[in-house]
DNA sequence: TATGAATGAGGATTCATTCAT
DNA sequence: TATGAATGAATCCTCATTCAT
């Protein structure tokens, strides 16, 4: 019996690997050639099988494409802490650069998926459109809920949080899109980029700040 | 020969117009069916031309789309203008609003081109990502640049301007990507967006902004 | 304008004739492959034109194989005639024969094409499935309605038509199979087989047949 | 030795069984699906095996096709019998009508094979096509040979026996391939239609048998 | 210049068969 | 013997581009 399930067991486990195997491989191959100009040739030759093999564990080209990208979303989306505004939390802007420090190296050590994140997966068909965009939206949401319950709060001022929201989300997307898939091969700098996105958003760059600048 | 002018003025008057003809058909066939779903036949039929013509006037389905590309990057590099410091100006903020008012009606205009810029041309192919490329990184200097030149005047603040910049860029893209590719099926209120724009990223959200809030 | 139409027309035809070569490529190749074997590449080899002209005149493998089923169930039933029983009339059986013998050799014309029909169409698809018991149904239909008039016109006797018209429907069938399909690449004697068939439906083998047999 | 004969009876009565299992859930995959549409995963999942073992029992899906081919073909052989002219004999019609029961019955008893002998077996590849040529054959000759023998005694009448035998086997193909494959979900009435097919070739349908015949 | 039929390389996908366990 | 993951040749079909008219 515990025979069997061994042998269950041990198959399973095989059967995880190979699959992730074609996926590490497509993530490579689809990172440095993008969506389309990847062929079903490419994904099985960078992964070391079999034509019929990539069809055992994947429907489609279309198919991997999704895994990748819901492997990508699911690790941002566990960045993400929302703001504790309690008395005995941590200061609000320090919060913010720690959520902000995970995203990014959650981007930087995922750099390939980020990457096809940012260049390739926009256009490519309704499944992955609405999949992106709902993610893009929940991040969207996500500062947006924060925003408000600091105006709530009385700590910020903002006479329109959903273009504010917008604001800040653009420069949380393009900070990633600049410094994690453009330059980001040497590793990043999360803690400055955060620290100064944060800052920025918190209180602009106008000198004339009144008689208490930073 | 006058009469060989003639001719020859009319002959070429008409290819512009077959060309612009061929170019617009494109235009809303990218814009509906995204690059990769377009086919030759798609553009032929739209524009109403023979296939063979199609090649008389472009060398491939990705010349045409580099062309529309040009088109755009062209409307929005005519929008940007350097902001003036010196005494008889306008003040700054005002400079800026007007630009971006600018940028953004020139997006919501061209909003099919726009549509086509945000979803569709990454990751297309080396030529077209190096003319994004060289795009946002001219919009990005144009960013930076201002910024310094604030800074030198004493009017700004930016302990890191390259980080700024960056943020000031994405928050512009995603602003057109949210209210003109998204949502500006109805106009969009450019003025409005600008302003808050501006002002967001002079000031700032935090609220505790010294004794002369805005 | 003359010149138009005489383009346009002379276009149509060229249109059909490669059509035509096509289809008459792909008679031979099913003739001696078979359907399941004969693949688009044989088609094309044996039509002497390119991969994408196929799909030009044909949907897929499946049209053309209709295409050719349909030219030969048209001329099957080109050649069915209905009897005639009023007075100037040709005698009953004689008519009978002259329809067999149209049959016989609108079957040994297209032999290739009844082989085919034969040999090939059964259970390849519903749609074909489907034409095939539809042309099986009129040619039975046919022959029923041959005999029920022959009843009550007090000239035959047949206690069960149905049956009998399966039988006679079926007896034609095999002459068809075996005179033209197997053995008829010299021709056929389709006046003697014509005669032989309506005589043997006509009084059956017993000897014992009142005072006057044959 | 007894032990080990046992053991190799035991073996070779398991094997059987794990043959037959194969071989009846492909009997049914092949009726309901045709050859071509039914894949080898059909037939394993039919039948309770691992792909794998399919192979260890037969050499291919060709192989078990004809298995059951075989298996029908040998049933319909054991079916028919000779005609015995002798004086004690049972009447000449009546001999025919019980051996036409008997194939009728083996038909309708083995509906699934007859199915795929009449839908699909024909046009398959060249080894089946020849069993199948070689059956048709033989059941021809029995007829003709049963005709002939008629024919000698002086109790029928055939100026063409070959062509009168095929129609007659051409009859009871029809016959089967209506009333069995087409029709005969709910049994069939092989008395009746053996009787009405004998009758009919016997005597033909022309009503005018006794004195003056035409 | 305009046409659109023709081209054929290249794509995704299937499935009968093998073989290591 | 039984398994089922792996194989890869072969299939159908698409579509950007060419070229004879």
């Amino acid at each position: 019996m515990s025979e069997v399930d061994g042998r269950t067991e041990r198959a399973r486990a095989q059967r995880e690997e190979r699959r992730a195997q074609i996926l590490d491989a497509a993530l490579h191959v689809f990172a440095s050639k993008g969506y389309h100009a990847a062929s079903i040739t490419d994904l099985v030759d960078a992964a070391g099988v079999a034509r019929g093999t990539f069809y055992l564990y994947f429907e489609s080209k279309n198919d991997v494409f999704v895994a990748l990208l819901d492997e990508l979303l699911a690790t941002f989306r566990g960045s993400v802490k929302g703001v504790d505004l309690s008395d005995g939390a941590a200061p609000v802007d320090a919060q913010l650069v720690a959520t902000l420090v995970r995203i990014l190296d959650a981007a930087a050590s995922s750099r390939s998926l980020a990457t096809i994140l940012f260049r390739q997966a926009v256009g490519l068909d309704a499944e992955i459109d609405g999949r992106l965009s709902a993610f893009e939206g929940a991040l969207h949401f996500y500062v947006k809920a924060a925003l408000d319950r600091g105006v709530a709060a009385g700590l910020l001022l903002a006479h329109d949080s959903d273009v504010v929201a917008t604001c800040i989300y653009g420069s949380i997307r393009q900070i990633i899109y600049r410094y994690v898939v453009v330059e980001g091969d040497g590793g990043i700098a999360s803690e400055r980029l955060a620290r100064a996105l944060v800052e920025h958003h918190l209180r602009g760059v106008l000198a004339d700040r009144g008689h208490a600048p930073t």
